[in-house]
DNA sequence: ATTAGGG
DNA sequence: CCCTAAT
């Protein structure tokens, strides 16, 4: 048996939250709550252009491993690029069938990276390009976000359509949001000349063949003759209008509704290597069945167990195993095989632990967005890009090229598939009252619009609430993880404010609205600098988890295994401290008790975690993997234990009759 | 819906 | 964490 080698890249900036399946509990819920489509009519709707319509895309794709079949989103450009980082690029494109809207690739160039890049690609050491790579990241690929097309909004109720021409200003007439607004996404050429969607390789540096392997992504031209693809972080020599017809994106919303949509977003991120200079971690991590989703692979190739701490040789044991199981297995059995592939760490560089804390997939609106008033009335809004959370993937390192294209697709795909909501932000505020016109709230405004910012959340805003917050969860102060809010070297990023993901791997759930954003203490300065636009905390991953924001994520959820949020030590202690008083056969009570607020940790959870907690505090400290436990715990942890096996055993002399053969 | 255990 | 069986 060959020890499975895992490349662990941190994917700084995704902040992958995959989209855990909602809890059982909620997945049984009903499908369409009163609170989805309020929330599906959110903010201009962004969401069913940009998440639904993007995200949800690879749904049904295929799950090509070969690099050769070029569908894949992913492109790991840059090959040269020593150990460093792998600069990755998300990025809208179409596959022709339009099947996505996204795929990655790493070419953007950095600051400190340049030496690569720039052998590469030349075109990295223009002018041009020095603003992305210095302080303007973010900012390059705003434009690049293309919204566009029809989108019929699932509830009905009203039609939106957002468009973003090219390098020439369209506005939509079809354009309405609440039948009050019009929002125009616009990319506009800019000063520089530069265009962010053209066609063919005026576009894109292709400088470097890998970048468009196979056939080159691009957008449904309404002249299917011309593929457009969108490559924000590669400014074109020379500017290319291209007519709005260009950029056509055919939406799979509704097959029969929806005529076009077009929104590729494109945020750049950079890949790296978890761990510094040629260090390839080497992890046996993550369930077989996590990889499993990757075609091609081989016996070996496949993880072996999911805690990261079991032996080599369960490996193949259990991928045999799982993989010829499989066959016979029901759909519903086997849907859970092809789960994501990705797991949301801290993403430090350095960091080692993983560490979902943040499932929220704060996806922050980054990057300036104009706007513009028109004669109409109107508002018109430039969205320079989302940003997708971190991401941290691991894979073998004798896993192809095409299957890390897939696997970051599918983190990709995860996380915005799982039910995004857009939020609005003003003066740093986030506007919770969906009903407010943007005229009450001051969108409208000139001198609002600059502040104006949009968020990607991963789970629907809640809707506009009495003050009271008595209703939801607060997050406790405690347990913040600073790790979390690291960031790629996004200029952007520093506009936005970290802290605000920090809680969020607290045990105890955060609540959205009552809690107050960081962003609300830095509302002047997103006010002054256009740049910096929003910043978006929040919404704890779980919550996304909970209610699928809509139809299409909804779909993605199922089967979606829920992602791992290891027990910080604060809530190891609420346990112990739980079942020291109440034993170890009252897991509800339990959850109760000390869990009351964590709706991500269902009493099964805690019942394993104690299992776990036993364990852990039987083996050596040298075994032990994770965060520690201080060991003071874990002495509570044998010493509750046996204290209440012994209570168990005298329980069942007292009243054999209960006690089950066996 | 819970609990207990194996995977 | 998931999945099941048994309550």
């Amino acid at each position: 048996m060959v020890l499975q080698k895992r490349l662990d890249y941190g994917f700084n900036g995704f902040q992958v939250p995959v989209t855990p399946r909602a809890p059982r509990s909620a997945r049984r819920r009903s499908t369409i709550s009163k609170r989805d489509e309020d929330n599906s009519m959110g903010a201009f709707d962004l969401l069913a252009t940009v998440a639904g319509k993007l995200l949800l895309e690879g749904e049904s794709s295929p799950a090509s491993s070969h690099t050769s079949t070029g569908k894949e989103k992913c492109s790991i450009v840059n090959d040269s690029c020593p150990d460093g980082d792998k600069p990755l690029k998300v990025e809208p494109c179409d596959q022709g069938s339009c099947d996505r809207k996204f795929f990655v690739s790493d070419n953007i160039s950095q600051g400190h990276n340049q030496s690569c890049s720039s052998k590469e690609s030349p075109v990295h050491q223009n002018e041009s390009h020095s603003v992305m790579t210095t302080s303007n990241c973010s900012e390059r690929f705003v434009s690049d976000m293309l919204v566009g097309g029809k989108c019929k909004n699932e509830i009905g109720s009203f039609t939106s359509k957002v468009q973003a021409g090219s390098s020439v200003y369209r506005e939509s007439g079809e354009c309405k949001l609440d039948g009050e607004a019009k929002v125009i996404v616009k990319d506009e050429t800019n000063k520089r000349g530069e265009v962010l969607i053209g066609t063919g390789a005026d576009m894109c540096s292709l400088e470097d063949p890998m970048v468009w392997e196979g056939e080159p992504p691009a957008l449904v031209s309404s002249d299917s003759s011309t593929k457009v693809p969108i490559c924000v972080d590669h400014i074109p020599q020379k500017p290319i209008l291209a007519s709005r017809d260009d950029v056509k994106i055919v939406s799979r919303d509704d097959d029969e509704n929806s005529s076009g949509c077009t929104h590729p977003s494109t945020t750049t991120r950079y890949l790296r290597t978890a761990q510094r200079i040629g260090d390839r971690r080497i992890r046996k991590v993550l369930a077989s069945r996590y990889w499993k989703a990757a075609p091609k692979m081989k016996d070996g190739a496949y993880s072996n167990s999911y805690r990261d701490m079991r032996p080599i040789y369960h490996g193949r044991k259990n991928g045999y195993k799982r993989q010829r199981s499989q066959m016979n297995m029901p759909f519903k059995k086997r849907r859970l095989f092809d789960r994501s592939t990705v797991l949301k760490s801290n993403g430090g560089i350095s960091s080692e632990s993983f560490f979902d804390s943040a499932n929220a997939i704060s996806s922050s609106v980054a990057g300036q967005h104009s706007a513009f008033q028109s004669r109409n009335s109107h508002v018109k809004l430039r969205i320079k890009s989302f940003r997708v959370p971190e991401l941290f993937i691991e894979i073998p390192e004798t896993a192809t090229v095409g299957s890390l294209k897939k696997t970051v697709m599918d983190a990709v795909t995860a996380v915005l598939g799982g039910g995004l909501c857009v939020g609005v932000l003003l003066q740093g505020k986030k506007l919770r009252d969906d009903t407010k016109t943007l005229q009450q709230t001051g969108i409208s405004q000139d001198d609002q619009i600059d502040s104006l910012g949009f968020t990607l959340e991963p789970n629907p805003p809640h809707t506009p609430t009495p003050l009271c917050s008595g209703d939801s969860p607060r997050m406790l102060p405690c347990d913040v993880l600073q790790p979390l809010t690291r960031y790629a070297p996004d200029p952007s990023s520093e506009a936005s404010l970290e802290p605000h993901m920090a809680a969020l791997g607290s045990f105890i759930e955060s609540d959205h609205d009552s809690a107050p954003s960081p962003t609300d203490t830095s509302a002047d300065k997103s006010t002054t600098d256009s740049k910096a636009l929003v910043v978006v905390p929040e919404m704890s991953a779980e919550a996304l988890a909970v209610v699928p924001g809509n139809r299409k994520s909804k779909r993605f959820d199922i089967g979606q295994r829920r992602i791992r949020r290891p027990f910080s030590v604060a809530e190891v202690e609420a346990l112990v401290q739980a079942v020291e008083k109440l034993g170890t056969g009252r897991w509800r009570d339990v959850k109760m008790r000390a869990f009351e607020n964590a709706k991500h940790r269902t009493y099964v959870d805690l019942k394993d975690k104690w299992k776990t907690l036993v364990h852990t505090a039987r083996i050596s400290p040298q075994q032990r993997r994770g965060e520690p436990v201080p060991q003071e715990l874990l002495d509570r942890v044998l010493t509750a234990h046996a204290y209440w096996s012994q209570q168990q055993a005298k329980q069942q002399l007292k009243h054999p009759e209960s006690c089950v053969l066996v």
